[in-house]
DNA sequence: GGGGTATGTCATGAG
DNA sequence: CACTCATGACATACC
């Protein structure tokens, strides 16, 4: 029956390429859940770490319902699932020759073209015309085949062809956004030039008000100063604009395990995004816009690369993180995925398992059952070993198999016990050769590689090992208890070993799960440690652009003075007076010894009250 | 021999 | 109430 699985899976992946390249997209992975999914494992091969994680019943509970929900881990599952998923696809064979067409879009520009315009599709030499041809090719290709071809939004396309528009509208339409932003960007000073008409400054007050004692009605009003009040009124907007990635950083909780991976993830759940786009990575910030981390170092990328991006971040990060990702799906496709980074795949402790595992997956058994202590120290080795001690009793148990068990109880949680590189999805018994080789140790004095518990339960000539006494379900146990005539020692002792089998399982994962913590936290830590020097940042540029402001009002104010004469109509000396603005927007003159007589520029109350005082 | 690490085991509380 | 799981604490083996 494998056979006629694994013939119909086949055909069922190729037909699957076949439709990919005509634009269907077929997630073969659901189909295979839960019956072949050995051969989806291939790719991570039977040694990889996603067999040995033993989060297998997280998936296998589909929602993570069964999961306890004590378990931290629950939440990194999903996010690695998606990714591995993503992983997968992006670096199937099928698609590895339309990713290289994507790449050709991308990178070559036109030779004859303008080096800024490597993208102009409607170049008029025969080069050009030949290049735009293929460049649209490969776009309709990628695009039948499910694939966005990155466009850079900040390479400029000024000449695309009117047939071509249609396809590209997206692009096109993210370009235009981009133009507007700078537009706007540039026309800021208009902008404060507006928000200057409109200051709380009073200026027709500076532009010679009638209340103005007759020694301060010649006051010639600088344009200059009047900017400078507009824009010291709008400080706001002189300061340096804050660090981008800043503001994200401060109302989004670092994330410390993403990284340029997180780039490739997207919600498949909800809408597959094109693949190779530089997409929002999650969507739970995808309301938190971000722009260019500027000078920051690239490896603040993958620190905060969980946050979500807008498009401008993805124009310019893109470079960034188009290549590492490929050059990442390019290592996954190539089958040299670097050990190391499956490691950090495991941050989570729920990543290395494939997303593709089925359900109850032989191998998930036989791959747990084949690692248990001592290697082949199992089920098998027990089986054969007491094969010929089996009595009524065990006939009474002869259906239950390791499939029950793992349909039933196996609850291993085992992290990171030796596995056989060959083991297969029907090798949950284990090899006997591991098994001659144990029993063949255990001859030598090596009694340790079974362990204690294992060598009691055989001991008492029982048709069980230590193994299935502690993995078999409990109402199997219960009846073992039962009809077995053991004695209340006896009794208490393979309650024991049962005991402390699954607490050793349920140690291991506890171990497991506080590494995994320790992990996170560090990345949260580096996290935090970016953000701070974002904000240190943040408060050199305000402190600078502090100084400056300080500095050209001081040069203003003396302008000022210099232009302004006191009641016997003597010009004012501009260091025995200073400017002050006040907060409802009036410039008084005050002199620096004195604040007690002050002289009103602009401001019609002080300037009434200095009237009505002098007579 | 001492320190660090990995692992098994026990006790205990919670579900 | 029995069972399972998580976890701190301790012991032991190993490097």
């Amino acid at each position: 029956m494998h056979h006629m699985k694994k013939y119909f899976t086949e055909g069922l992946i190729q037909l699957t390429i076949l439709l990919s390249l005509i634009g269907v997209r077929v997630d073969v992975d659901s189909y295979l859940n839960g019956y072949f999914s050995p051969l989806i494992e291939a790719d991570g091969g039977p040694s990889s770490a996603f067999i040995q994680t033993p989060f297998h019943h997280y998936r296998d509970t589909a929602a993570g319902h069964q999961v306890h929900p004590k378990c931290p881990e629950l939440d990194y599952f999903f996010t690695s699932r998606r990714l591995l998923d993503e992983v997968r696809a992006l670096g199937s064979p099928a698609r590895f020759p339309t990713r290289v067409s994507a790449w050709l879009v991308h990178l070559v520009p036109d030779d004859n073209a303008d080096i800024g315009e490597p993208n102009n599709l409607s170049g008029d030499s025969g080069n050009d015309e030949i290049n735009a041809e293929n460049l649209r090719e490969e776009v309709e290709n990628d695009h039948r085949t499910g694939l966005s071809v990155y466009q850079d939004p900040t390479i400029p396309r000024p000449g695309c062809a009117t047939e071509e528009l249609s396809k590209e509208d997206t692009l096109q339409n993210q370009e235009d956004e981009e133009a507007e932003v700078k537009d706007q960007a540039e026309n800021s000073p208009a902008l404060l030039n507006t928000l200057t008409q409109s200051s709380a400054l009073e200026p027709e007050d500076l532009l010679g008000s009638s209340t103005l004692p007759p020694p301060l009605s010649d006051v010639v009003v600088l344009p200059q100063w009047q900017d400078f009040l507009s824009e010291f009124d709008n400080f706001d907007s002189m300061v340096p604009q804050p660090i981008p990635d800043l503001e994200g950083d401060l109302t989004n909780p670092i994330s410390y395990d993403a990284s340029l991976r997180d780039a490739m993830v997207t919600r498949r759940d909800i809408c597959r995004p094109p693949l190779f786009r530089l997409e929002s990575t999650n969507s739970s910030h995808s309301d938190q816009p971000q722009s260019s981390l500027g000078a920051l170092p690239s490896s603040l990328f993958s620190l905060s690369g969980n946050s979500s991006r807008n498009e401008t971040t993805q124009s310019r990060m893109g470079g960034y993180l188009d290549e590492a990702v490929f050059e990442h799906i390019n290592m996954l496709d190539l089958g040299t995925v670097d050990p190391q980074m499956l490691l950090d795949d495991s941050d989570s402790g729920l990543s290395l398992e494939s997303g593709t595992r089925s359900t109850a997956s032989p191998s998930t058994s036989s791959d747990s059952l084949c690692e248990e202590e001592g290697g082949a120290t199992g089920y098998s080795s027990e089986v054969e070993s007491f094969s010929s001690k089996v009595g009524a009793c065990a006939a009474a148990y002869r259906d239950w198999s390791p499939v029950d068990l793992n349909e039933h109880i196996w609850h291993d949680h085992t992290y990171s016990l030796p596995q056989d590189q060959n083991s297969t999805s029907s090798c949950w018994v284990p090899p006997l050769k591991s098994i001659k080789q144990e029993v063949m140790s255990e001859d030598e004095g090596e009694p340790e590689e079974m362990g204690r518990d294992e060598h009691r339960v055989q001991a008492l000539g029982l048709p069980f090992s230590a193994f299935q006494i502690v993995n078999m379900p409990v109402e199997d146990f219960l009846e073992l208890l039962d009809r077995q005539d053991l004695v209340e020692s006896q009794v208490s002792f393979l309650r024991d070993v049962r005991r402390r089998g699954k607490n050793k399982l349920a140690a291991q994962n506890c171990r497991k799960r506080k590494l995994d913590a320790i992990v996170s936290l560090q990345g949260e830590v580096e996290g935090l440690m970016v953000q701070r020097d974002a904000v240190l940042r943040q408060r050199a540029h305000t402190a600078k652009a502090l100084s400056a402001m300080a500095e050209r009002f001081e040069e203003l104010s003396q302008t000022v003075l210099s232009h302004l004469q006191d009641e016997c109509g003597q010009p004012l000396r501009p260091e025995n007076y200073t400017l002050h603005c006040s907060a409802n927007g009036r410039v008084v003159v005050q002199p620096r010894t004195s604040r007690t007589s002050r002289t009103t520029v602009t401001g019609g109350k002080t300037a009434k009250r200095k009237k009505d005082k002098k007579p």
